[in-house]
DNA sequence: ATGGGTTACGTCAATCGTAACCATG
DNA sequence: CATGGTTACGATTGACGTAACCCAT
């Protein structure tokens, strides 16, 4: 099973026809074939239907473990490479939108004072992407931040050896328009809320399904999807009560217009998690170590 | 990167040797020398130290990519295999100690009934291993127990692919010597019995690390290690006073000579859960089945 | 001098491209 | 009949083994 096959196969799966494929690898039509032929002869059976081009069961079952895989071997050559290359002298800071605060504002000052020649760059990203993103170097450290159990990390997908560390965690509340009876309650459980309206904000807020399994019960029915990563607007909406949703209660406690209450159970935290691999010298290297002493 | 370079770069790094290597997976030493040399060419660094052998700063993070990635590999074959190959007719069960009981016999016992010609094999594993197993096929299926939030899934390492299902949750208790005072005891925190003596059974029970993560605070010192999988050897030498131990609650009630306090705080619970890959009908998918539907 | 990793070189297999071929819509 | 995947074939590349080499105990 050579790397080189799985990436045609998932690029012919992905792009339904060996032609295109060919064009986007760079590969002859014939060698495309060819290779697709050898790798479902290494392994024993048909894994695409030709004509229309489509995986097979078997090859529904390689696509699942091929592109993780892939990612995995760019990440451990990245990885030789971090150690290897030239010393680092850019910063690329990967993180979700909530995980951009105050205390990361301190900690890029005080790099851009250590490493004036360095522009550093934060990238606004998705939960989900960003662990592979550190694992294949294209950013240089995340900051994730999600909801999880007060003992346990978030729950990220795994791609090779990453360390996770917690820089912050704060408790959360459940956004509510001014006014709302809640609003200042205490000791509120997720549970009783489950037949609310809510919004889905799958960018800013943990979905629907998560909520779900914290509190243990059914619903958390999404009556609106709100799209991007702006905090502003999604709390607009909620004032205007279009539904409810889930945020760090100091976020909330500084919004103008929203009011909030405390979840008191299940136990849940709002955590920011620094992520990133080996980290030679640098402004980056520099970055984490005060985003891990600074703990907020 | 060639997973066959790999293979023979993991072999040469664990024995130390290039000969070694090649006499162990059937090459040339020459042919290991050609392989290294063509890898550390690829990426640019040398990873082996000659003379003695080990690995370099470089070698040593490849290391830790390299062993995952190998398993993964196997585990995408294997995947494949399953569903091209003959319907598989054996039924090998993959378990950690405390994850076999009951409701498992029961299950099992439908299954002979169904299949009276397999011949079922239960094999006793380590917790982190287990999940690998799952993947590469050597077992069909496994049950895992472990300590987790009632809201969160057991961490297992992730080897790819797999689907987990919880089957079973009991609260847990402290184990204690009969009389001791806290025996008994209701609402019970985990955090005040950080001084106390510990047990460390590995094989049976979360390690000293994973009580100090799930209660917040330090301490949870091991004072005696049991090596083993043996349930009653543990609860003999809790009885005899040489430490405390975690474990399920109704594990405990049914134990004699040994008393135990119910754990209030934090909210942790004993979940058993099945982990397992694409199950073509045959025995391993029946007993998928029965014990994702008996949850007990 | 010997054990063990490297290098040179010959051989064989694998892979790619060109081009002819064939099947499906 | 045309688009697109397959097969045949020749050329190139790469991978392994033999054997000579070299370096460090």
């Amino acid at each position: 099973m050579d790397p080189q096959q799985l990436r045609t196969f998932v690029t012919v799966a992905r792009l339904a026809s060996f032609s295109e494929a060919a064009r986007e690898l760079g590969y002859t039509q014939s060698a495309v074939s060819q290779q697709i032929a050898a790798l479902e002869a290494d392994l024993g059976t048909a894994l695409l239907l030709r004509r229309p081009v489509g995986p097979t069961g078997a090859g529904q079952r390689l696509l699942e473990h091929a592109a993780p895989l892939l990612v995995r071997l760019e990440a451990a050559r990245a990885d030789v490479a971090r150690l290897a290359g030239a010393p680092n002298t850019r910063l690329v800071l990967g993180a979700t939108a909530l995980a951009v605060g105050a205390a990361l504002g301190r900690a890029l000052g005080e790099v851009r004072r250590a490493y004036p020649r360095v522009e550093p760059v934060v990238r606004v990203l998705a939960q989900d992407v960003l662990p592979a993103q550190v694992a294949t170097g294209e950013v240089d450290l995340a900051l994730v931040d999600g909801l999880a159990a007060p003992s346990d990390p978030l729950p990220l997908p795994d791609v090779g050896p990453l360390r996770t560390v917690a820089v912050a965690e704060r408790p959360v509340a459940v956004a509510l328009p001014v006014g709302h009876p809640l609003a200042g309650r205490a000791g509120l459980a997720l549970a009783d809320l489950s037949a609310a309206r809510w919004l889905d904000a799958p960018d800013l807020t943990p979905p629907a399904a998560r909520l779900r399994a914290a509190a243990g019960v059914d619903g958390f029915r999404p009556a609106t999807r709100y799209q991007g990563t702006d905090l502003h607007g999604l709390l607009a909406l909620v004032a205007a009560g279009h539904g409810l949703t889930l945020l760090p209660e100091p976020v909330l406690a500084a919004a103008p217009g929203v009011g909030y209450a405390p979840i008191a159970a299940p136990r849940l935290v709002h955590r920011i998690e620094l992520v990133h691999g080996s980290l030679p010298e640098g402004p980056a290297a520099l970055l984490a170590r005060l985003l891990e002493s600074s703990r907020g």
